[in-house]
DNA sequence: TCAACCCACTGGCTTGAGCCAGTTGTAAGC
DNA sequence: GCTTACAACTGGCTCAAGCCAGTGGGTTGA
């Protein structure tokens, strides 16, 4: 044993060693591992030691461990795209959301709950693209989550004025034709530009749960504003994607 | 104890009131959680148990721990962000690079480190998107590691085509005015369309250590390419971002 | 034939113990 | 006043053991 090697703690060893089972193709995608119990005897060390290895795979998103049946090698999932068209006029024409149209694309039966629409106080950095009073009761919350053949996509938190929004469709579940975005044109906001602020984060507790999200999962936030014909921001969207399961995708000139 | 409660295991009920601390604003930013030992003691458990609570809560990126100091509640870090003019020839004018045009703009000292200038065989998405055999040596590979104040923000590494790149600057650490942009342009391609494709990961060890990672911090992956006058691309890079210091920013009109 | 049951396997979680390795303040010695 | 040394903290890592809870194959019995 090189200092080199021994300086690195033994759970560290073994996950890398499984790491590079992984990636040398030993071990391919859905493969299992072996067993923390056989690991463990494998490599001479104790059981919370194996595990421990396991663990630091499934935080790099390597691993899933399935109680009772084992760990084995995450399969790389399609990504569901989405892309900065998914805005344009021209997808308007078919009357789908965005989100319908592009689980069509990909031959995905598209699910929209709706879990509430309230109004409510916005989140500071809504409030600031909207450009709303924070503090106060200025807009409408609609909340909906994503799923694409019953599995869940993304968190979406729309919010719109509530001067705007007060006693028209946007208050309901069902807004009628071409989504919100109609009502809205309705109300004189032409989508003209847009402005997407990307981060990705670890999700919340309640994020994983919604989401179903393993561990080494990480989320993708787009905060995104559409801004009218006059620059105005009319509506401004928090979605919240799985990392694994999506992809965004913009294409556009260089001015 | 409900049994709702109950149905929690020791380390994530532990974990949750600290996170609730921490939402609540009991433990602000920067403040130290009680140690390990005091945590096990105050919720009567082992100290194993309470340390699970406190690495999940490091995977949740909202805490630090810190080899013999303790475990912090994480800062809000200022957010380095790349907009979609970063490309802009306005910004050409300056004669900077967009790395250096962001830390300039914020402040910050940037370093450019260039580890390896190299003829290679593209990886495939490369090869797919640039146009070029994936399975000969067919593209230049250069390296490169930004730092804002001496800290690592991403690695980029940029392929443009080798029977291009033979013989000109794009060869070297230094490839002259406006970067190897200004080199591209040479070459007959002005960069008119620009394509981003993003998803976000939990990163590699080697990312990890390059980057300075801690538990927690998933990577933006920035799959860019550049496409001319005649839309042909002509260049390809890959950004990984660290998601704690990053941000994107697109703003495009809705056609 | 089929359903019910059981058992051996899997990971999930906790305990309590021990040693190591950074960090920091304090006391001792120069 | 300064440096050195120590001691008391911190987290990092491992061990061995035990019990729980899903899973799935095989056996048993109707």
């Amino acid at each position: 044993m090189t200092s080199a090697e021994s300086a690195q703690p033994a759970s560290r060893r073994i996950a890398d060693a499984l790491r590079s089972a992984i990636e040398s193709g030993e071990l391919r995608a859905g493969d299992k591992l072996p067993s923390e119990r056989t690991l463990a005897e494998q490599y001479g060390a104790a059981r919370n030691t194996a595990r421990e290895a396991v663990r630091l795979l499934a935080e790099q998103g390597l691993v899933v461990a399935q109680h009772g049946r084992g760990v084995f090698v995450r399969e790389p999932r399609r990504l569901f795209r989405f892309g900065s068209d998914r805005y344009s006029l021209a997808n308007r024409a078919t009357g789908l959301t965005p989100f319908r149209l592009e689980a069509q694309r990909q031959g995905k039966v598209p699910r929209i709950d709706v879990p509430s629409i309230a109004r409510e106080v916005p989140p500071r950095d809504v409030a600031d693209r909207l450009e709303v009073p924070p503090d106060e009761a200025s807009v409408v919350h609609r909340e909906n989550h994503y799923f694409a053949d019953d599995e869940p996509v993304q968190i979406v938190s729309t919010y719109v004025r509530w001067d705007e929004a007060q006693g028209t469709l946007l208050m309901e579940a069902k807004s009628g034709p071409n989504g919100i975005y109609g009502r809205l044109e309705e109300l004189g906001h032409v989508m003209t530009n847009i402005r997407d602020e990307i981060i990705a984060r670890m999700p919340t507790p309640h994020e994983a749960t919604i989401l179903e999200l393993q561990s080494g999962i990480p989320v993708l936030e787009v905060l995104h504003t559409s801004l009218d014909q006059d620059g105005v921001p009319f509506e401004v969207s928090r979605y919240v994607h799985r990392a694994d399961l999506t992809g965004l995708k913009y294409e556009l000139p260089v001015q």
